[in-house]
DNA sequence: CGCCACCTTGAAAACATTCAATCAAAGTGG
DNA sequence: CCACTTTGATTGAATGTTTTCAAGGTGGCG
């Protein structure tokens, strides 16, 4: 949370008291289920995970990767039952945040309801964008897109070194992210080897020649919000909080 | 905001104090610009609206229908300047909220900070169905599910009766909400109308038969979580709030 | 009337899926 | 350590869906 904004010595003490040692999360092992109560939300501390949709005829739609530094189940905190599931990829450790330990957060401290408030919209941005790139990029660009996201994200939390980054993810998963079917995940694979932008083997990705690829692809990263909050949220940290300042 | 939770006394003071009336705007024009600098969420009072993204080459995509009542731009807010834009369809009525009105609210009103919460994470629900939908169904179905979630919104808000509501979106809007182009949306509707499930004509949709299509369709509406919230959030009126309840 | 926006249609081409195998690598249990 | 199973990647061929391009058609409106 330290990332978000700069904490007061009384926020840090809140969430001290409220934060759970990390939990084990064995790597297939459904972290919240599609249509259950849920009471509580997820911070992933380290692993993959997956939020996807389920449809009663199996067709399955991947919404969202979850990479460590990220929460699961945030917003689905809101109501009375998820409307999709979120999965484990890898083993994973997890912390939990209950529904009452968020309302009690929203009313003792306000100031750190907004970054979570910030972290959902960037969230809710990242989902916009994958819906962007399903409806109206081909599967190349989608593809493209996709290792790009990635390599940016987790760059900010240290899982990535300038090119590379593990990535636990089967062709399958990954037609079900990108709205294709797995053969032409595969195919398309291929394409971009081909021409020589990534290197995609043994759950490993490298991004070979990012320039060249960002500019196939017209790539842009405004939805990542990368620079975090702006500075009215991340410094607003009088003592007595400035009442319709 | 008395739709999603029961308002104190005090907590309808401090939204009439923040409310400002509304502002008409024109249809086509642009509430919120992509890539601007915006200090102001919409509340729609009355007309339709879209959120889209434009990429480079012109391709857009449709993230989201906006109609009476619903919010535009307030998870935007939270960001330097907006990923997408916000233009209305028709003659529209809006009132805003400015940053620092909603920073204020979370403050000095931490239910009503809740119920915004609330209000976005439903947002996001939605546009992880729409990427479902982009993502993992045929266009039939696609189709067929946008005129089932409308009507449902629609209803909520008193802008469509059992079964009909105006629809003032022509086929190349629709085809770019759907991922689809503009011909396959005319031919793809045709088809619903030969099924006998919908009419569609000036301006106007018709849900012929409501059951059959939600049948043909596997429709599920769960994700709309058109309970509204569930009552911890209704119903939390103690004057001193309950922290750590 | 004539323009404009929007809907409709046809034909060809491009894109993507399905089905069905094959292959390699990584577990599993004796 | 070796058969056996499982998982995931890859390929080819046939099929199907969706797009593109191009050309009308329709109705409203100045």
């Amino acid at each position: 949370m330290s990332q978000i904004i700069d904490l007061t010595r009384e926020e840090s003490a809140a969430l001290a008291a409220i934060s759970t040692r990390g939990t084990r999360v064995a790597r297939g092992a459904d972290i919240i289920l599609q249509g259950e109560v849920d009471e509580c939300a997820f911070l992933i501390h380290d692993g993959w995970a997956l939020r996807h949709r389920q449809l009663a005829d199996g067709r399955r739609q991947v919404l969202h990767f979850l990479v460590p530094g990220d929460w699961a189940g945030l917003t689905a905190l809101m109501f009375p039952e998820s409307d999709h599931a979120v999965t484990a990829v890898t083993d994973a450790v997890v912390a939990t945040l209950s529904l009452r330990d968020l309302s009690a957060l929203f009313q003792s401290h306000p100031r750190l309801g907004l970054a979570i408030y910030w972290t959902a919209a960037q969230e809710e941005a990242m989902i916009a964008e994958h819906l962007v790139n399903v409806g109206r990029r081909t599967a190349y660009e989608r593809l493209g897109n996709l290792f790009l996201e990635l390599l940016f994200r987790l760059q900010v939390v240290g899982h990535a070194d300038h090119r590379a980054f593990d990535f636990p993810v089967n062709q399958a998963v990954l037609a079900d992210a990108l709205g294709l079917s797995q053969v032409h995940v595969n195919r398309t694979l291929q394409r971009l080897r081909k021409d020589g932008f990534v290197a995609v083997s043994d759950r490993r990705v490298v991004i070979l020649n990012q320039a060249g690829l960002e500019q196939a692809l017209d790539f842009e990263s405004a939805y990542l919000h990368m620079a975090g909050p702006p500075a009215w949220l991340r410094r607003r940290i009088s003592k007595r909080p400035a009442v319709g300042d």
